[in-house]
DNA sequence: GCGTACCTATAAGGTAGATTAAGAAAAAGG
DNA sequence: CCTTTTTCTTAATCTACCTTATAGGTACGC
């Protein structure tokens, strides 16, 4: 039970945790005390533009999208996060400025989060916390980088095919016009490369 | 003067430290122990595919590009890096597995480096570098997560036209074909831009 | 100061991917 | 279960950007 009387089902984030280091008992405690746990329904926001991102969010179950609505109306997915990862607007949660970003739940979904000022105490008392966090983003900026070159170097049909092979449990989770969306092509070109896949 | 018996400058790399956190006498002794400097001739490479990145880099002065050489020989800019920047291949770094990056001098530049085992001595005796270099980390991050929304999400026209205002100083000191490789164009088509935009 | 390598501009023809529209299939929701 | 909404597909037309080629301009290295 945490302080909010609720039990709240933090063990998916002590194993996680737990794959980097073991965790004593204290910072366990530690833990279950500063993250909350909360439900998002199908199409409901964690957090919209013009917000402030004030928390960390760790996804326990379910399925979440990361975007921007450009000048023109459209959406473009910036990241997707499933069971174990982590999503928010990092940007916005460290300046404290309104977010630019939309998150949004594509499924129905549990996650357990942190504010702010919970996590910089924690990076504090716990400085092991503060080199976990560094793991992370420092994992996270090679992905992107990643990213950002296959970008500027690669078809919208390599692009596909690597996040299939990257990410093989999106196929049957994720639909085609979001995965468009976050490979920057319409869902019609999309379209015509699963056809093309197909067809030899 | 530091353990190889030679004046390095250090200074720049205090100063900017010190804009984000001041320092004491003792955390500016190690730094100057632990960090040392190279002179990199024009065209020179700090790192080749291959190589692991074994140093973290901080330009005291010149001017960088990293980038990758693509299957069919095409090589696509990933960052530059001047005064005050820094550089390498994150990945490799940590994983010490070979970079698929090179890091090469656009200008003849000089810069000072840290090992991979001495940045962690650093961490450890002196917690206060983790968080700076966390919160590098993330600075980074959000650029890059910037980068690939207005990727998917901008055409090559507004890329550019983002890209001069961000870094109105690299206007007059990075060759065209060096920010088109860096915008996922040709050089051709930024020309053809660039002609577009001085027109009206 | 000179030669040479590199950088920029311009243009023609070609391709990846966008746009629009419209119908079929699937899923959400009540 | 049926209705409504969303998703997927196909095809025609259109545009951003690539490729190849050529030529003049610039700056580096000696």
């Amino acid at each position: 039970m945490n302080s909010s009387g609720s039990d709240i089902n933090i063990k998916p984030l002590l194993d996680y945790f737990e794959k980097y280091l073991p965790l004593e008992e204290e910072e366990k405690g530690v833990l279950e005390e500063l993250f909350h746990e909360k439900r998002v329904r199908r199409r409901q926001y964690l957090l919209q533009e013009g917000d402030v991102c004030t928390h960390n969010t760790f996804v326990v179950e379910g399925c979440f999208r990361m975007f921007l609505v450009d000048e023109k109306g459209k959406e473009h997915n910036l990241q997707f996060a499933v069971e174990n990862w982590w999503i928010g607007d990092i940007g916005s949660f460290h300046s404290e400025e309104p977010s630019r970003l939309y998150i949004e739940a594509l499924e129905h979904s549990v996650v357990i989060q942190i504010k702010k000022e919970d996590q910089l105490r924690l990076f504090v008392d716990f400085p092991k916390f503060n080199r976990i966090f560094r793991v992370f983003t420092e994992n996270a900026l090679v992905s992107a980088q990643r990213r950002i070159l296959q970008n500027i170097s690669s078809t919208a049909e390599e692009r596909y095919l690597d996040f299939l092979k990257r990410h093989p449990d999106f196929f049957n989770r994720i639909s085609n016009v979001q995965i468009a969306s976050y490979l920057g092509v319409t869902p019609e070109f999309l379209s015509t490369i699963r056809k093309r896949l197909a067809k030899p």
